[in-house]
DNA sequence: GCAAAAGTGTTCGAAGTACACCCATGA
DNA sequence: TCATGGGTGTACTTCGAACACTTTTGC
């Protein structure tokens, strides 16, 4: 920001529109889900969209994420919410309509309450990672990068107890990883993993949970402090990941 | 983009500015270095900012960004370099004048070109990273986000070489991590650690150079085709890094 | 010869992989 | 008692850290 303000007339350039879109994920029945609006109107009436809206004239960008995930969820406190910023998409053209500027941002979800359609939206709903496309504008370009980005957080971070619930069993944190990222993990190996980082996991006293209804009943466990994961758990076999 | 345009009255709002801001690093003399320019008018005359502009209609934040490092470095040939988007910033209140939300970005140049001061500054210049402080807006977290960012990518991504010359010996690859990371490496196993990763760098047939003026002359390397570095290149002895 | 920088070899221990095996529960 | 999911043990392999050593140059 160089630039001179002092003459500059703020009305001068056809204005820019600046939303916020959102990519918000949940872990329904072991797969990985996506919240997405039906849009109403032309362009793309019918088609699925990433819900989002205007980031308004008090409020940052994180601000706006928020308040559209509590109007699309219906979810005031958004306890257990992990947002993140993903990037910016500002192509000329991505909306026909006009110059949007649109912030996109990560949201995951330990459950998948039902959604509300927004006033604008014909309806709301959860669908499959897989079964979501193609979808308006560019947002499938912006799911994808949200899938990609989650699953290498889950990589060097503590990220995927955002995916449970307060208290949670290590078979449903691995059911996490692997949902993300499509693989198996050795149970063995992932428990001494995660056990082995200090504050990634803590057990919860007297706790123990039976998970498919049948089986040992697992003990219990609470997300730690600790964000990163040091060494990183790393998806098995891949080469040449993109950057 | 649930939203509805199509009743949206696009003057109705206070319009947003959209602007890019440029993080861009170098290495001069062993050290890290930004690129400053000293601002001409209030607020923050006469106090150092990261270079940036207006997003102009016709163009995306990506290709702004490219353009005003053109003006700023006056290197049209934007050969070598690497950019990136960081994240956007949008507090209301960043800029004092009116709403700007700036899409930031990190531009990492092999050599260091003598800056041209734009127009809208009083001047424009290379200085230590360390020495960077304070700067004019929220331009002090922009930059130090750029650096985190950056020193993270380097353990897992084949980053390093686009601080580096086309050609470059080890030691200098080296050095780019010592730099950034501000650590000391072993050097028999950091070079073990390049050349086991396929594609990250190649070796030049016939190439030999000094490096130091004196000692064993260098085998000469220029980058190869991956980008992404597997198994990671990991930052000695960091325990609970941020996310 | 000496300092400096490049390059090679080797050792040791930590960490990841791939299993086999036992435990507790519901049907 | 069997299927299912949780939990433990262990051998093997791979990888990284540390460091000794050789090579080639300029002074």
């Amino acid at each position: 920001m160089a630039f001179d303000l002092a003459g500059y007339d703020k009305y001068a350039y056809e204005p820019f529109a600046v939303t916020v879109d959102l990519a918000v994920l949940t872990i329904r029945d072991g797969a990985l889900h996506v919240l997405l609006v039906e849009r109403g109107q032309e362009p793309y009436a019918g088609h699925w969209a990433l819900p989002g809206g205007f980031v308004e004239p008090h409020e940052s960008a994180e601000t706006a994420a928020r308040r559209e995930l509590a109007e699309e969820t219906g979810l005031a406190d958004v306890t257990g919410l992990h947002l993140e910023q993903l990037r910016t998409y500002s192509e000329p053209g991505r909306d026909p309509r006009m110059r949007v500027v649109s912030v996109a941002f990560t949201a995951l979800l330990p459950h998948a309450p039902e959604p509300h359609a927004g006033t604008d939206a014909a309806r709301a709903s959860w669908l499959p990672y897989d079964a979501a496309g193609p979808l308006a504008f560019d947002h499938d370009v912006i799911l994808a990068d949200a899938h990609e980005r989650v699953g290498a957080k889950l990589e060097y971070t503590c990220l995927a107890t955002a995916f449970c619930p307060p208290e949670f069993t290590l078979g449903e944190l691995q059911r996490v990883y692997e949902t993300v990222w499509g693989t198996t993990l050795d149970r063995p190996n992932f428990r001494r993993k995660v056990l082995a980082t200090p504050g990634f996991v803590e057990p919860v006293p007297g706790g123990a949970r039976l998970t498919g209804g049948r089986g040992k009943p697992a003990a219990v466990y609470r997300a730690g402090p600790a964000t990163a994961l040091h060494p990183p758990l790393l998806r098995p076999s891949r080469e040449g990941r993109p950057a």
